[in-house]
DNA sequence: GTGGTGATATATCGGTTCGATATATCAAAC
DNA sequence: GTTTGATATATCGAACCGATATATCACCAC
């Protein structure tokens, strides 16, 4: 029904990739990178970012408060109007770390749900385009077959369902025809070659 | 995020106020109810039936099974073709039961993310039309504001995201104007007097 | 200056959920 | 007869959510 399953470790892993952040930056960036509805909690991220300082996957690295200013001496020269100044964790991918990235956007099984795949799709960069085309395939397969199992469902029960319900089986389905009719474009997209440009277009 | 916070409760109660079922059946309607992305898993479905019980809101009622064939006579009179046979644990709403089903349906808050808001949803007809519009309000004013969420996302972070994620949050956005668009097919729906026939349609 | 508010920052707790798995019974196919 | 697949209940560990606690700091009003 919903998602679980060590699902913060690609996108924690892919953020500290490009550079090294402590764990609110890291809730702020993913947010900003995903969406609105992508608001973890501090109860899932601070372990997850555990899990991977015990797998070896990401270095802590403790700041120091520089002290903007020391109790005696007000107005000190060096680094006055510093962005920083508190306690803060700063988390550092390592090589294995990486590794599990790599791996764990590679593996087609189970990027089938609607989150993973987006967790995914957010990193589509980092992977070959065939690699990129398995998991489009495979997600559009997904709501395909949801798809006809809603069309069965329907077929089965339409009578015994009241009309408040049957317009939201009707909006879910038009939702996933329109999540399928996405995942189209970005195969087209994908297919396209990117490189060779055709002279007609003198504009 | 994701969903959690005790969300089995309504559904269950819901089913089981139409008729009695065991756990099995429960999640067979639930799925024929809500659709295929639906699937709620053993693990939180007994834990539910099981806190329903000790709230007193169901009733087990073990069925013994009617044995159809005993070791000795192959061939007994009584209901040779019964559907069942099987060890069940068929469950029934109580009075109380039925006190939270509607104290649940009736609280305005939490009201708000799509799953909850779908379990409502599916039970709407046991509310009165004023308590329909306000969860449809509800509903509709946090999808506003994540949309403009979403903008201000979008305007700040715009040049830092690449194609792809860019792609999913503009097909994420789209995915919530549909939702509104619905939920306001839902209101109109709602306001429309139902009895009132206008005579000029004569079909 | 000092007091309040809100953003930044980390952390933990309890309760809920998922996914996987185990175990049985029974119907129907083979 | 035995394998397969649907029915049926149950439990376990890991992960997740929501709420909450605790600080630090920037900024503004007064």
């Amino acid at each position: 029904m919903k998602k679980q399953a060590g699902m913060l470790e690609l996108p924690v892993l892919g953020l500290l990739k490009e550079r090294s952040m402590h764990g609110y930056e890291l809730r702020k960036q993913l947010s900003a990178m995903l969406g609105p509805f992508w608001q973890v909690s501090w109860g899932s991220l601070y372990p997850a970012l555990r899990r991977l300082a015990k797998a070896e996957a990401v270095m802590v690295e403790p700041v120091v408060k520089p002290r903007r200013a020391n109790r005696e001496s007000k107005k000190q020269g060096t680094g006055t109007t510093l962005t920083a100044g508190r306690r803060k964790t700063v988390y550092r991918i390592t090589p294995k770390g990486e590794e599990m990235f790599l791996a764990m956007l590679e593996e087609s099984a189970h990027a089938v749900d609607a989150d993973h795949f987006t967790l995914k799709l957010a990193f589509f960069r980092y992977l070959q385009p065939e690699a990129r085309l398995l998991l489009l395939e495979r997600r559009r397969a997904y709501l395909t077959e949801k798809l006809a199992q809603f069309r069965n469902n329907l077929r089965e029960y339409r009578e015994r369902i009241d009309s408040y319900t049957l317009s939201m089986q009707n909006h879910s389905m038009a939702a996933t025809e329109s999540d399928i009719a996405w995942i189209d474009e970005l195969i087209i997209q994908e297919r396209a070659p990117k490189d060779v440009r055709p002279e007609i277009s003198n504009a």
